[in-house]
DNA sequence: TATAATCCGACAATTCCTATCGGAAATATC
DNA sequence: GATATTTCCGATAGGAATTGTCGGATTATA
């Protein structure tokens, strides 16, 4: 329905990467980005967010890396998107008090109830798929898939 | 949660400025313009897709102008919204199959029922939202607004 | 010290959204 | 029929947000 930013199919993507070697020590950015096919250097900026958010946790240095804050169980989806937008998103468009301002702020709080039962129903969804949901998905499609070479 | 398009909120405002005035004949776009603060020529690109969508009825010519098609009670926001996207919105980043877009198609598999499940979750919302419950909101804000400048 | 990684700010490139414009087609009115 | 008025339609400019790149600072290992 509405647009969901190519940054946010990144994070799950790299956190997804973590997940699949959770417990095996830090994972180097580059890597990621390789087997992601994520441009690396915008990678880096959004690890840095998910950092940020509390989802990952960095290592610096020459034997540095990342890695998930938490098991992948308990990694939903919703934090990852929370991570990136910085908890920040008014969704408003500013109007900045100026001028006939007042009939925007109106109109606003026609519509801001509906706009936050949106946002519920979004996060929602989001809080029930975990990275573990996730790896759960990834084998069922690799066993689904596997068999169709072998015919 | 994810950000909703200017466009959108025009659509809405522009349905409920002619629920309100329902069954008085087609209004002009100008004066839709001037009443809800939207720029007359890309209120124009916004009414026509909500005429492609079958929201909204055009006569042209002299007289002409637009009409709701339906009571504004059976004018959910989800058919606006839908109408503005015609119902194409893929979110899928075309990647037309090139390289190794192969993994790009593995993952959007990965995502593409979560992603489904946040659409169906927005558009519930939206379906129980009317241009009707809009109005009868926006009464309610009049009625409580009032009374403060009594005092 | 040398190397290798994250960190951080700035900024370029690109895409998408917003808005404007000119004129064609249609319709009512005179 | 002529005129005025409005929707229709394509093209395109302007601007903002997203996406991606770069240089170097900081941190840690060896």
């Amino acid at each position: 329905m509405f647009k969901i930013p190519l940054k946010v199919r990144y994070a799950i993507f790299a956190t997804l990467d973590l997940a699949l070697r959770y417990g095996e020590g830090p994972i180097h950015a580059k890597v990621i980005a390789r087997r992601q096919s994520i441009p690396a250097r915008f990678l880096e900026q959004v690890l840095h967010a998910l950092k940020q958010g509390g989802v990952v946790e960095s290592l610096r240095g020459s034997q540095g890396g990342y890695v998930l804050r938490r098991p992948p169980a308990q990694v939903s989806l919703v934090s990852i998107v929370e991570a990136l937008n910085g908890s920040a998103e008014s969704n408003v468009p500013d109007a900045g008090m100026n001028g006939h301002s007042l009939r925007a702020i109106q109109q606003e709080s026609l519509l801001s109830t509906t706009w936050e039962r949106v946002r519920q129903a979004e996060r929602e969804v989001l809080q029930s798929v975990t990275l573990e949901t996730l790896i759960e998905q990834h084998r069922q499609i690799e066993q689904t898939r596997a068999p169709m070479y072998h015919i």
